[in-house]
DNA sequence: GCCAGGATCGTCT
DNA sequence: GACGATCCTGGCG
């Protein structure tokens, strides 16, 4: 993946063409991408999609103040405070009108370290983004950024400039509802991910 | 290394 | 009024 790292600032960043598919594609092709907030960023090692007619996502029950966002045009950041503490950034996928989104669940660091780390107050490296709430902590992203256009600065996304990394797909974490589904995606035996999955 | 428990608050019933 | 798409710490092996 170090090739990502250093040529994802001049690669091309993803456009809303990328995100207006099915959230479970989505969710596998940002596998390897680079995600940019402001002057930090890193490789995309770890998502989850969340699907309409997915008990786990929050459209589920239809449109609420909060989840609204979901059915809106796709590109843009859903952020939500989980257990009261944790803001969570998911991609909105899908076309207008259809919900799902792409939880964003671990980065391996790459751009602006210093910064991270002192967010973060943390200097362990494969600990910095190793989860949807540490990320969020380290890039400075927060729920004044629900709705933002993740095709416009302060956000980047760049697509891979290397090759497909080899992805693993394991059933989701951190949920009671729908957990079974094989909808977590991850670089298969990467350091950087939230919780290793389990070998087949 | 593993596990139990607490922090903390917006959202929806 | 209950419940999280989580993280960190401390206790115990």
């Amino acid at each position: 993946l170090s090739g990502n790292a250093v040529t994802a600032l001049d690669a091309p960043a993803l456009d809303i063409g990328f995100f207006a598919r099915s959230v479970h594609d989505v969710a596998r092709d940002l596998i390897g991408c680079t995600l940019i907030y402001g002057q930090s960023g890193g490789v995309i090692v770890e998502t989850e999609s969340y699907a309409r007619d997915d008990p786990a996502c929050h459209a589920y029950n239809g449109p609420t103040p909060r989840s609204s966002i979901l059915f809106g045009p796709p590109g843009r950041a859903y952020v939500y405070l989980s257990y009261g503490i944790h803001s969570l950034l998911n991609a909105v996928a899908e076309t207008d009108g259809e919900p799902g989104a792409v939880l964003i669940r671990a980065l391996e660091p790459t751009i602006g370290l210093a910064a991270m780390i002192r967010r973060r107050k943390q200097g362990d490296v494969r600990g910095l983004c190793s989860g949807p709430g540490k990320l969020t902590e380290a890039l400075g992203i927060g729920l004044e950024v629900n709705g933002a256009a993740l095709t416009e600065p302060p956000f980047r996304i760049v697509g891979r400039t290397v090759e497909e990394p080899a992805i693993v797909a394991t059933s989701r974490i951190g949920i009671t509802k729908a957990a079974e589904r094989p909808w977590r995606f991850c670089v298969a035996g990467s350091e950087f991910v939230s919780v290793r999955p389990r070998a087949a």
